[in-house]
DNA sequence: ATGTCACTCAACCAAATGGTTGAATAAGAC
DNA sequence: GTCTTATTCAACCATTTGGTTGAGTGACAT
C-alpha cells in the first residue's frame, strides 16, 4: 500500500550503461589514455555509427565525456560517476575494500585483446 | 583490427538487473529480511507476474535465491554476486574504501517508502 | 574550391524489456 | 473433495535497445 514511487535516478542510466559489454569495453580502453570517436571504434566489428551511439550513452550517464577540438572528439574517462553506484553496491555486502588484483584478473578476462592469429 | 569477441559475462545480467528501479528497490526490501513473493510484491503497484518476473531476472543474474517451502516461495538476497560487479567497479576509481553514511542517505532516498498521507 | 576525414543524424529493423490479463498448477485449509 | 492461497505460465502489447545503411555537417588538407 506504501507509495514506492520510483523516478528514475542515475543509477538507472550508469548501470544500464554498464550493462553493455560493449560499453564495458570501451571504458576499459579509455582507462588507458583519452582517445577520438574512430579510435575508440578501431577494435570493434560493429559501425561507427553504433560506436557513436555508445559513447552518446556513455555519456549521458555521466561515465565518459567528451571534448570537440577541431574535428575530432576526444573521449574521457569520468569514473566520478561510478561512486554514487559503488557506494550503493558496497551496501549490499561486506565486500573486501578494494581487491586490485582481482580486478586486474579480471580485465584480462573481459578485454580479451589478444590478436586471434 | 584486434578481436574483441565480447561474450555476455556475468556483469552482463548483474548491471542489467541492477539497471532497473523496481529491482534495485526489492533488493533493497530484502536486505532487512528474506521474504515470500507475495510479500515482496505487495509494497508495489505493478501486478504479482511482473514482480515474479523481476525475481526471476534477479535469481538468474544471482542476486537473490528463492527457495519453496511448502506453498510459499522464500526469497534471499545473495549479496556475494555483487562482488564481483563491485571489483570491477571499483578499478574504475580511486573510490573511498566503504562509506557506509553515504549509502544510508543513498537508500533512504530511493526507498521513498513513506506512506504519503 | 574540392576533396577527404571525423563524426552525427535519420530512417529503418529485429529482438529484448516491462508491463498487462487470464488460465494453470500446487499446496494448505476445511 | 472443494475452496482458497501462492505462484507461475502464456499470450499479448508498447516501448526501448542495439544494430544497420546512407545522407548530412563541419573542419582540415591541397
Amino acid at each position: 500500500m506504501a507509495a514506492y514511487a520510483q523516478m528514475g535516478t542515475d543509477l538507472d542510466t550508469v548501470f544500464a550503461a554498464l550493462a553493455d559489454p560493449t560499453r564495458r569495453a570501451i571504458l576499459s580502453l579509455l582507462l588507458e589514455d583519452d582517445m577520438a570517436v574512430t579510435d575508440v571504434a578501431e577494435p570493434f566489428e560493429i559501425s561507427l555509427a553504433a560506436i557513436s551511439k555508445h559513447l552518446a550513452i556513455l555519456t549521458r550517464a555521466g561515465l565518459i565525456s567528451q571534448e570537440k577540438r577541431g574535428r575530432v572528439k576526444w573521449c574521457k574517462l569520468e569514473p566520478d560517476a561510478l561512486r554514487e553506484a559503488s557506494v550503493w553496491m558496497q551496501g549490499f555486502g561486506q565486500f573486501e575494500p578494494v581487491n586490485l588484483d582481482a580486478f586486474e584478473r579480471f580485465l584480462a578476462n573481459e578485454l580479451d585483446g589478444e590478436e586471434t592469429t
